[in-house]
DNA sequence: TATGAATGAGATTTCATTCAT
DNA sequence: GATGAATGAAATCTCATTCAT
């Protein structure tokens, strides 16, 4: 992804300046590729440090070089996970929405983001969902805590709704906000499994989106006539 | 914690015990609840056969007459999880329903039963969404069937809805049972993890079967008169 | 040392007491004495764990069933050492010599005692003097206190025979009482060094002896005329 | 073992870079020093090469341009630890002394000498008496011969004294000469681990000589008037 | 039948040494 | 000459499993 820069100069002559930093990150992050590919293929626990360094076709010593050791680069992967789901969910602002056309919009784009974000790196839903909640209590305490943050970012979403109107006056809106999450983790889980992940997505997110707004129901249009 | 010694010497006259068979069975089951609790505490990996031993109160060799191997337990230990979920999904007829109060409170019913699942035994969750998925590759085949299982239950009780008319006809089914399925694990999950999770599961039950049937919109009650 | 006892009984009848104490602390002290020979030998960080089990002809699991881990049979070895030094020094009463013929009749019987606990095994010096304080900071630290230790003693000893009057009154009992250990032990590990061990020790307590109580130079005989 | 590519050539033309012996020289004694310290300070074994070349500020595949490998720098620092004992020793001349008052003096002034090299670099005691000798079985054997060297030494002081009459005639010189480096060996390391090590000097030399010519006892003065 | 001592495969981790730059 | 990234041999330690008692 970054040049390699290897600017070789000679003995009295000129330098060699090594991008150290640099190739420093860049190989952290083949290392933590590799072990993210290695733990959601094959489980965390099930993973050698030697098979990460096969897969890189390195020494195994030099996985020691990147990483602490084998529960440093665990945390180091799941930091990224949790780090992308979250951008997904960050990628609106929960207050903005007037409308219920508009936040129905807004959650539409919410779910394809989140699901983009799974069916891109098809490991993520394992290394969030499973690796990361048993290899270590520790970790799974902190991804337990990052469920909590998203739930909180879907509970601003839907006091929003709430406030400006749109939404049932009587939601719970902690529990809703869980259970929201709940579908959309179930969706893009799924989704990410399906082998035409595109199409998947699309029927989650409409499926998503009716379920989360109507229900179902059979019933009259809602109040202000917004379409399905 | 039972007996060991089958064969019992009183006064120079031998006595034969019990229905080996049975207390082979209890023994069994002594252990595979020993082992539930040591996998949901401390995870599968992290728990050795020497630590469900002690647990008991057994030798640890003794573990290996009642089964064969660690992989073995966590098998026999799924197996009962799953059978206990599909239990509460099983315990109403899904084509059994012919009004939508009638379908909505035995949703209710299902939720209610599902959580109680997951609340009497908390280690549940861990073990059927994390243990599981989690030490073995085979074992979370089983369970991700499991689940597809769980999904088509769900399907067929939407089916029913949609063919009696009082759910949505454009509703699909499939991916719509996912969801809802995503929603309620949601729900038992954190209702479980709750320290009351009685008031919890109150309102998990009605939170999901609101969003379940109505959505988060406001709107004007739906057509047949359908409370709340 | 200790006899097995392997008391086994059958089945129904009687019970296989099993002396599990007895037999794992000569379990214990069978590996420390393998370990405290491949320690002398080799060197502690020259000795793996495997190689003392393979003098035991054990598979080297079973070392971590007696022992925590390297350091631990290393610092129960020097315990032991320890011991055993201590009670040579230990085996007379400091204060009971009441005449220099006594006092020097004692001196000689301590120095042969120390000499016999080296020359018995003659790895106790290597693993005092080397091995020990070379491992292990911490382990240093506790066998220089075995020397303070050791030196509070002959202090002990000396300040007897100032106060009885048949040592120099102008005696530096501390400096006096390191100096002299260093000669007795230098003489200890010298002698335990010889091919002829028993001719050696013989040597060394008189050429000890004699050069504790009139040192080198020519002169008179003492006041009181004891002998040499 | 010394510079590597000494020639160096600029426009078809070669150049004998400098004087490089002594540079590397230099480098040598830089590097060794700091590994002097390392080993004295945390085990030879636990040191890393690494921690040599941090400690000067270069890289640590520099160390190999100066040395073969680990055990070369041992072997050279503690080449200089016996080289500067030995200095100590043979300061003085052996069969110099005429009378008991100029050999007591002597023996003072090798006290003190040796005394000096061990609180001038604290180092040297650790490295001789416990790195060298753990470390290695064939530098342990140097040393052991270095010490039977020091002893050889000690001999010829204490024959001279034989011959010229002022010692005790039936003194065993061979062993007497260990005893005595086995008070000095341990004097001048405690000395040197002393906070306040020029006093413990002093009281270190005053005990021994006096030890070491009157021994412990009370006696009238010795024949010729020789003060204490 | 129950037990736990023994075992060794296998995993993690360190670090002296090499060598391309 | 200097450097430090890469390497893999080797060491420690764990634990599932076996089997004699």
């Amino acid at each position: 992804m970054v040049s390699t820069r290897q600017v070789v100069t000679r003995n009295d002559v000129s330098f060699l300046i090594v991008p150290t930093a640099e190739l420093t990150t860049r190989r952290r992050d083949e290392i933590a590729r590799a072990a993210s590919s290695e733990f959601a293929e094959h489980g965390y626990h099930a993973t050698g440090i030697a098979d990460i360094a096969l897969r890189l076709g390195i020494g195994h010593g030099t996985f020691y070089r990147y990483f602490q050791n084998k529960r440093d680069i665990l945390e180091h992967v799941l930091e990224g996970v949790v780090e992308r789901i979250g951008a997904a969910l960050s990628s609106e602002d929960p207050e903005s929405a007037s409308t219920l056309t508009e936040y129905r919009a807004q959650s539409e784009r919410i779910g394809r983001a989140l699901c983009d974000v799974f069916i891109d790196d098809s490991e993520l839903a394992q290394l969030f969902f499973v690796e990361g909640m048993g290899a270590d209590q520790q970790l799974a305490e902190r991804l337990l805590a990052a469920q909590d943050l998203f739930a909180e970012v879907g509970e601003r979403y839907l006091r929003n709704g709430v406030e400006r109107g749109f939404l049932r006056a009587d939601l719970d809106i902690a529990t809703s906000a869980r259970a929201i999450n709940g579908m959309i983790f179930a969706g893009a889980l799924a989704a990410a499994r399906m082998p035409d992940a595109a199409a998947a997505r699309e029927r989650w997110v409409a499926s998503l989106t009716s379920l989360m707004f109507e229900g179902v129901s059979r019933r009259r249009p809602p109040t202000m006539g917004e379409s399905r």
